[in-house]
DNA sequence: GGGGACGGCTGGAACGCTCCAAAATAGCAT
DNA sequence: ATGCTATTTTGGAGCGTTCCAGCCGTCCCC
């Protein structure tokens, strides 16, 4: 036996219900003006040859596609697989379908991937990670496509985020109204985008406000990897720097501060308090408890897909549109007021 | 402007290149017989014109595609989300793309899906997870693409998967060798098929050899949701059955039992050892630490794209064939000797 | 100088569908 | 019956490719 039958075509079911092909067409598609006992004939034929339509030739000489890309970073991460998940469910509902490029932050994988894309002349390409290359990315997709940024930015398409710069106030401003005085920001290097600038901004403006210095740390590693001696030394730099809060450009980055504090023996929330971002599930366990600014994902995913579906769809023109949403802070476990 | 600008054709490439379309299509599949001048003026015209050959007409012509189903219960379950990353990578790497339907379960989505995946004319279809509805996920699939099943089973297509009940017991082996004597297995209801079978079949065995009882818990839940007092509820029924050693079907099971002990002040692992499995990432956060067995996801997945591709190209004939993996076991922190 | 052989290039026929214009049929009042 | 309209049905062109058979020149050898 074959591995794959031959697919029966409109004109086998055209054979089989004693019609045209353009009336099997016409039943498939819904056309109105199909006499309703035809329509029952070639129905009883479909199901009897099973029958499905052919995607490709329908898309092909419709000169569309209801393909729907998906850039990501990294899928493996909790929070972009939730993203993912989120995206796929609300293309389908829309009649679209998802196809991930999982690019590892790679330039080659992403042009590549994007390339790839096109060919298969996707509707649209929704960029859920920063491109690495974003004028490459840019060349290959304007002007063929639709491109909207989910959780990241770029001017040349709509963006759909949650009001990051707001969000990192509110984690600041918790600080503050706990105690701390001594409160740094620390860029985890996961997001090295827009995303970090906004939510690094508001953290700005809210030591400015309350006239309190602002400490920012990089933290240098090769993306992917995680260097556990270079993590605790900043640790003990930042400790020694008498800081007593410390909020994180997102939950991965709290969370292994989390574990270097507890290796060094530096005691949560009492010594430090910890604020991260996105509420990934981990935050939520019992023994993480990581206060943290809540990302809504399924509004977000919702959202892009919605202002992606308009594009494609000419329901919406013009220039880039920008949407954002309210961010919630979380509190739990991992903040308190600074030790006397 | 409009969103998407028209694509250039095989058409207009030849009449820039002053060809005809022939040698364009020759040049873009390389192949051999088109003279190197006309060769570079082909390319060129190419460059010039921003062409991108089109996927859907190609693959129509061609009557085979290198589109990639994967049918997976929950994309934002990392487990499932690395695995779906891996699969993505082995599969771009081959030449082919993945096109994930999400079922969450739901024998409705399911059937959407695979019924979509087939009218895209997919040219295999890789279950992630167990189907919902198995046979009808047959009859939908079998004679029109072949299966593989990653880290599930069925007896109509290809299977790659762990070997489940050697993991199993070398998790029931861990626990009897630190001494404990009440081990009781812990069925999470995410894992409801062939592999709990294959985990709680290694984990009978290993107590019948060892001539201790075995006690099963299934724990009912709805999927996706969890029910913490039912679980608590559950937690201190093990405990007062005198269990000192749980041996859970999977990480995320351990992982709430872990939080149902914490909450009821048990200690873990001195009053009672936590296995899970999977090997989860969080599993190996600091503060969970648990002991697991854990599955090699990157051969796993590997492993299923290359059966894929291999039925898929015809290299691969004959009954469904099932490869097996060795599974180790990771001791972590959630395992020691029962308090005496 | 005639006849292959061969490299390079080309036109045409699919592939399976949509959609339009036109044909066929049915319905109905005169 | 007859004409006229409304409803159904149909053939054909086209979507952008691939791939095959064949065409055209060149070159070489006898």
């Amino acid at each position: 036996m074959t591995a794959s039958a031959k697919h029966a075509t409109i004109f086998d079911v055209a054979r089989e219900a004693g019609v045209s092909k353009s009336t099997v067409s016409n039943v498939i598609r819904g056309a109105s003006g199909v006499a309703p006992a035809t329509r029952v004939r070639v129905l009883e034929a479909i199901e009897q040859l099973g029958y499905r339509p052919n995607v490709l030739a329908r898309q092909l000489v419709q000169q569309r596609t209801t393909t729907l890309g998906v850039v990501v970073g990294d899928l493996g991460n909790p929070f972009y697989a939730e993203m993912a998940k989120q995206i796929e469910r609300a293309a389908v509902s829309r009649g679209y379908r998802a196809m991930f490029c999982n690019t590892q932050g790679d330039e080659e994988a992403e042009s590549l991937g994007l390339e790839s894309l096109m060919q298969y002349r996707a509707a649209g390409v929704l960029f859920l990670s920063h491109p690495t290359d974003l004028g490459r990315a840019r060349s290959i997709v304007e002007g063929r496509a639709p491109a909207v940024f989910l959780t990241c930015f770029a001017d040349w398409g709509d963006v759909v985020a949650g009001d990051d710069e707001a969000g990192a106030e509110l984690a600041t401003q918790h600080l503050v109204e706990l105690g701390h005085r001594r409160i740094a920001y620390f860029a985890d290097p996961i997001v090295e985008d827009a995303a970090d600038r906004e939510r690094q901004a508001g953290y700005t403006r809210v030591m400015q406000r309350t006239q309190l210095e602002a400490t920012v740390f990089h933290w240098d590693r090769p993306p992917g990897e995680l260097d556990r001696d270079a993590r605790d030394k900043q640790l003990d730099g930042i400790l020694r720097n008498h800081i007593t809060a410390v909020f994180s450009s997102n939950d991965y980055g709290a969370i292994e501060l989390l574990e270097g504090a507890d290796r060094l023996g530096v005691k949560v929330p009492q010594d430090l308090s910890i604020v991260g971002f996105d509420d990934v599930v981990m935050a939520g366990l019992a023994r993480i408890n990581l206060t943290t600014i809540r990302q809504p994902q399924t509004e977000l995913a919702g959202m892009a897909v919605e202002m992606m579906a308009a594009r494609v769809e000419g329901k919406l023109e013009g220039p880039p549109q920008r949407r954002t949403l309210k961010l919630d802070l979380v509190v739990r476990g991992s903040t308190a007021p600074p030790a006397a």
